[in-house]
DNA sequence: GTTTTTTGTGTACACTTGAGCACATGTTAT
DNA sequence: ATAACATGTGCTCAAGTGTACACAAAAAAC
């Protein structure tokens, strides 16, 4: 005997599990048919709207999932507790270690971001924000780049998730055998990351300050010059 | 009298400019269909077949012409001959007011680059690529940053680009009217390339090496205690 | 044990899609 | 002037699309 909502929950899964499917077969989200995505989770089309009232309803829980996945990872990321000497290679290994461990979803992420309805694009860069977020908080705890403002802790984290989400797609873009570009990829990303860490430990947000300043000015002469 | 060739050549501008047109409206490319690209360009279906395979041609032809944009921009930058003061700020600005003024073309890109065919993806990676490759040669040009070596100043390449263009899609998804918020994501980006370039001049080869032994001990260390 | 609710099926419809064919119309070459 | 060619049109077709409706089966509620 089946219960019914676990057969409901059962198929829902079903239904987005065939469209990541899917997306990881090489298909664009946005140009994925219903019946298609009905057709592979072995359902007829006309089940699909038990579910989602259309394609952007399971985009949207498909974001959500993702989410999710970014929370396991972060928390998980915690309590292996990084050592201090190789914080970043190690954060950077986990990271490409879960793309390659979930590819689809990343897949669908990747895609989304760019290309999907505004909606989705929203969900998605407040899902990375949120991951951004998160990392400057565990900074500020440990104690790290104290002389960091708010805003610039901001900045930072943007860029470093930025960073490392950069090479989402060429990971997933790899021919399955050769290990060796992935490190390739790896060793770039994690210098990357070092080399804005680098850069944050001389960050001064006085001088800062005054080069916004300095900009201002520029804009304002070379405008009337351009038009 | 039209030569012949002019109306080849405009009617497949028109085809272009038609899906450049309804990307810039909100649909992705890879959703597009051959029958409304050639309606939006006044054309009949068929008359598609006599300037493109198929879509995914007409897509190749749109990153040639991104290609072409990209390297106008560089050209055109170089001519302005940037102060060194406000270097980075400006490139920016520059790099800002080119996305306003051809969002269809950068949407497009933005799509691409995450979710084209695989030709479509390497054929926009491979532009960015050598978009980085002239920025880099230029700094070895001007004597910028002489300490880092070739693979390293690659990096840093790859980094300063990747950041400039992750603003493209929030650029891209503002809502008309706000020129505040123009201003902030300017800001902001400017403050990360700058925090790159900051760090870039403290970056020593030398030191980054022991890490990467470092790394590398590390990684074959915990494989096992995971595995 | 009967009724109600819920999940999935089958059939149907109007519509769009990519592609093939013969043909019109105008440009170019001889 | 006439033939060759190239660009665009009209028509056709099978296949795929979203969605609506009535219905089956089985679990849940009574």
């Amino acid at each position: 005997m089946v219960s019914q909502v676990d057969r409901k929950l059962r198929t829902r899964k079903a239904l987005m599990d065939s469209a990541l499917a899917l997306v990881a077969e090489g298909s664009h989200y946005s140009s994925l048919s219903l019946r298609e995505v009905a057709k592979r989770a072995g359902v007829v089309p006309n089940a699909f709207y038990r579910h989602f009232k259309d394609l952007d309803e399971l985009g949207l829980a498909l974001a959500d999932e993702f989410g999710l996945l970014l929370r396991q990872i972060m928390r998980q990321a915690r309590l292996q507790g990084l050592a201090a000497d190789s914080m970043i290679s190690d954060s950077v290994n986990f990271y490409m270690e879960h793309v390659q461990k979930e590819p689809a979803l990343f897949r669908f992420m990747a895609q989304s971001i760019t290309g999907g309805s505004p909606a989705m694009r929203e969900a998605m860069r407040n899902e990375l924000g949120h991951f951004a977020n998160e990392m400057v908080m565990d900074l500020s705890r440990l104690g790290i780049l104290p002389h960091i403002s708010g805003i610039d802790m901001d900045m930072l984290g943007h860029l470093a998730i930025q960073t490392v989400f950069g090479m989402t797609t060429e990971v997933l873009d790899l021919p399955e055998n050769s290990a060796n570009m992935i490190e390739v990829i790896r060793e770039r990303c994690t210098k990357q990351v070092r080399l804005i860490f680098l850069g944050a430990s001389d960050w001064d947000a006085k001088s800062e300050k005054q080069k916004k300043q300095e900009d201002k000015a520029n804009r304002k002469k070379k405008k009337p010059k351009s038009e």
